[in-house]
DNA sequence: TGTACATCAGTGAACGCGCGTTCACTGATGTAC
DNA sequence: TGTACATCAGTGAACGCGCGTTCACTGATGTAC
């Protein structure tokens, strides 16, 4: 006389919804088992047929994440509109990292969780991949002739490390007294292209 | 008939001591008053009479943490001998910026306790303190006339976020396989004079 | 110089909580014959 | 077409742990008179 049926049907992508939702607003640390199950309406053991431990889910729900900044990164990529094939690549690297950025300041808790470091690798790869897009946009930017001769590994690194040390300022505590943060990302993704350019 | 006189003379200095050797392998969530407590011989409710909670004994460890990394970018940038002005500008900016990259990769659990998010205000501002030596080290480059036009806040975020960033990179579980670090850190680095430059 | 007394820095036991995880078990499903 | 049976996906109760914190209390210290 149960309203629900005995067997969920779907508890694995409802336990990783679940979670998503939970580290959007507290962070990796906010995904419980026991939580999560109460949420759903099943017995903390049930999540266990499907994961082996916490930290396996978590790790699940953090490339999930990851992949929600990935698709925006990319959406973002995809929406510059420049004909020059030049400044298109340009713009389009820019777009990618200013998204990232967006991505931290907009969805902290979930881009703590996305970019926590791994516990537990994921059994598939990134679909899309964060790194995968910058380092696609950045060989556009060389094939167009516009990257100055470096090492074109450390040149990824350093516009990652740029946007990714980026957001941990904006997103930590630690923003500077009435830092204008709209203007300061334009500054920061422009000294990007100025540190890559020919 | 005990070895130990019944008070301890220097619990606070003492606690955050032990918080910071715990903190030093362990990162900040290897800081538990049970535990400092037991390793000083003295029991956990002493703890109260120096912090009023365990956030507090964090933030001061964290705050020591961050004292630790800030001097070791003052030796690194006293350590400079060019006498060349300009060059010495930069190279005391490069030398401080790779001092806290080194201190990321080498005291990986301590830079995380420094540059966690912050819980509590510290009771005292930092000595020395990271921000001003990047600022301060800025305004010399500026001073030498070095410096493209940009917003002196904007320079001091895309240089701190550039070395933030990568030191998150190496620290993390991130490093992009077969990167070669020190020749990465110096062409990482080159791009921030690069993007910072007239 | 001695003494009463306020104050400070400790003790030791206990509370209460929430968590991940395990155990023995049951309801539902699908498949071989 | 029906049925035995292996397998899968759940249940519900409990374990055990370690933590921060609190309580009532005591030993040591310093200071006013």
């Amino acid at each position: 006389m149960r309203d629900r049926p005995y067997h969920h049907g779907a508890l694995e992508e409802a336990l990783v919804a679940a979670g998503l939702e939970a580290a959007r607003v507290h962070g990796p640390s906010g995904i419980g088992i026991r939580d999560l199950a109460k949420q759903l309406g099943v017995s903390p053991t049930a999540a266990y047929r499907h994961f082996p431990s916490l930290d396996h889910l978590v790790a699940a729900v953090a490339q999930r994440a990851r992949e929600l900044a990935a698709s925006r990164m990319r959406d973002a990529m995809d929406a510059v509109t420049i004909d020059d094939p030049a400044e298109r690549a340009w713009a389009r690297l820019t777009a990618c990292g200013r998204a990232y950025i967006e991505f931290a300041v907009d969805e902290r808790p979930l881009f703590d969780t996305a970019f926590a470091p791994i516990t537990t690798l994921p059994g598939r790869p990134d679909d899309p991949d964060a790194w995968a897009l910058l380092r696609s946009s950045l060989e556009d930017v060389a094939a167009q002739g516009q990257l100055r001769a470096m090492d074109p590994q450390a040149a990824a690194v350093f516009a990652w490390a740029t946007v990714h040390g980026m957001s941990g300022i904006l997103a930590g505590a630690a923003i500077p007294h009435g830092l204008d943060v709209e203007a300061t990302t334009d500054a920061v993704l422009d000294a990007v292209r100025r540190g890559l350019s020919v």
